[in-house]
DNA sequence: GAATTTTGGACAAATAATGTCAATTATTCA
DNA sequence: TGAATAATTGACATTATTTGTCCAAAATTC
């Protein structure tokens, strides 16, 4: 649970250790990501959100592996979504329980469609 | 935690139980919120998100906290998002760290800019 | 079986997200 | 210092996504 990558940080801030770490400036993980500078910085700073081939080739450039930065992304996405609520932790209870609900209920109607 | 209204169930299936407990037509939670019938009826199967003004309207229609409701509606969003993904435990649980630390560092800022 | 209700899809309008570009600011280091 | 490189920012066009209306077809009710 208490995973490195994971822990208290945002996606932005994981992308920027991993990057000073390297001393990669930020053209190096832009040509990788075949983005531009900007959005790079802007993805650091979680003013723009990567998708799943960005995803992939940021696990690949940085070692990690893909499932926890999935994680960190995914995460990213429910916290900026809740940050802002107060009923944050209520939420997430619910949403826990609301997911296997969901699951069983698509299991029983043997189709996905989310 | 387990408040009647939020239990495993969706915000569309508290919608039309409360709708049919109350033998109202689908057309007269419509005029309510002030859309097209055929809305409330995706709503119900969750294929469309009521916005802000629709849940406090849903809220006095129903008599129901507007707080339950908003919790409805925003563990809706989350669950649908991540129903698909495999490691939705995880993720939940680092979100709620990540809130914190969001929090934490906008107070810092003095700033909110989620 | 007529009237009402419910469902679903096509469509246009509104909104949000994405990436490029260019200009400005900051940092590095010779 | 000052030139070169790096980082930040906002404007902009483009693309996706979301939203609601309208209409026609099913389903339900009585």
């Amino acid at each position: 649970m208490d995973k490195t990558v994971n822990s208290r940080r945002t996606l932005g801030e994981w992308m920027r250790q991993c990057r000073e770490a390297r001393q990669l400036p930020l053209r190096k993980v832009a040509a990788h990501l075949d983005v531009d500078t900007s959005i790079v910085a802007k993805m650091e700073k979680g003013q723009r959100h990567p998708n799943r081939i960005h995803l992939q080739r940021l696990a690949e450039l940085f070692d990690e592996p893909f499932d926890d930065v999935l994680v960190l992304y995914l995460s990213d996405r429910v916290a900026y979504e809740l940050a802002s609520e107060r009923c944050s932790d209520d939420v997430l209870r619910v949403a826990e329980e609301k997911i296997k609900y969901l699951r069983s209920k698509n299991v029983k109607q043997g189709e996905l469609e989310f």
